[in-house]
DNA sequence: CCCATTTGGATTCCTTGGCATATAGTTCTC
DNA sequence: GAGAACTATATGCCAAGGAATCCAAATGGG
């Protein structure tokens, strides 16, 4: 480990956001198109079905972003109806955040279609392979961040 | 291709975004200590380095940003002395770009910040060849996304 | 127990990006 | 060569995120 060219390692940094940004502004386009949602409502919503109860605080410490967004985050998918906040019998200071029947539905609903666009975005490019090893390799990556605390915003 | 499992590339798809969240912020946070400038604005003046006299729109599609977000990114960095708009001899609706000395001595210091700090953090958990295949398939990716005109902003 | 400290989250200010529109300059058409 | 259509960018408005601050609630050292 280590001995990897500067100049590579620049040029994958590059590509990999770019990738990204393509990626993430084209789920936006489908999924507001289809759902009204966008990527980051999506992500939310889909953290909340795998762990209903979460709080504030786990949101925003999964995603790597501030503590603020995420509170008015989830303070818009309130409004609309798709996620409610319960009183936590352990902590009167934070709510646990569930999904509700037509947030579930929702959530469902628009998997199809981020999966859809996935597949056919990176499915229908990269041979599986690669995914698979792409997949690992950032998967590790993402384990060591984390464990590293790498990142994560102040407020 | 095309067989990949949809839980696969969804996985995959939030390890990509959670990297590129942390790497981003981490970024941020030492070219902002040590230059005064944000990861965005080094990709900028990093750009105009290997493409003097770029028009904005070139840098927008590079960047798969909006035009509007390129323009006032553009007036942040000119008014910081960094850049200058040159007037475009073929064409008077467009100016091109290119870093002042000052920026070009600023984008070259932040360059060993930015290296230094993504050796740190990617080379020093994964190994060569996993990233050398990851730059590979992430090249890739990108060309055919640009290819399709996947993910550019209406702006 | 009590006060100091910490924690969770909401709120505020500031910056930034997207989208729509405005404007100047260019090209095309006849 | 005069519109008409198109292009490049700038600008205004709105939505969203980061950082700092504030408040309520919990914790812990004495």
């Amino acid at each position: 480990m280590g001995d990897t060219e500067p100049s590579v390692l620049s040029g994958f940094f590059a590509d990999l956001v770019r990738c990204e940004t393509r990626l993430y502004n084209a789920l936006n386009d489908r999924l507001r198109e289809q759902h009204g949602i966008v990527t980051s409502q999506f992500e939310f919503l889909n953290h909340l079905r795998e762990h209903p109860g979460a709080r504030v605080a786990d949101l925003a410490a999964e995603f790597a972003i501030g503590i603020g967004a995420t509170s008015k985050g989830a303070d818009r998918l309130e409004k609309q109806g798709w996620v409610a906040r319960q009183p936590n019998p352990l902590d009167r200071r934070s709510s646990l955040l569930v999904l509700t029947e037509e947030g579930a539905r929702l959530v469902e609903a628009a998997q199809e279609t981020f999966t859809e666009t996935l597949t056919d975005l990176v499915a229908g490019t990269l041979d599986p392979k690669a995914i698979t090893a792409a997949a690992q390799t950032f998967a590790t990556l993402r384990a060591a961040l984390e464990d590293r605390e790498i990142g994560a915003p102040a407020g």
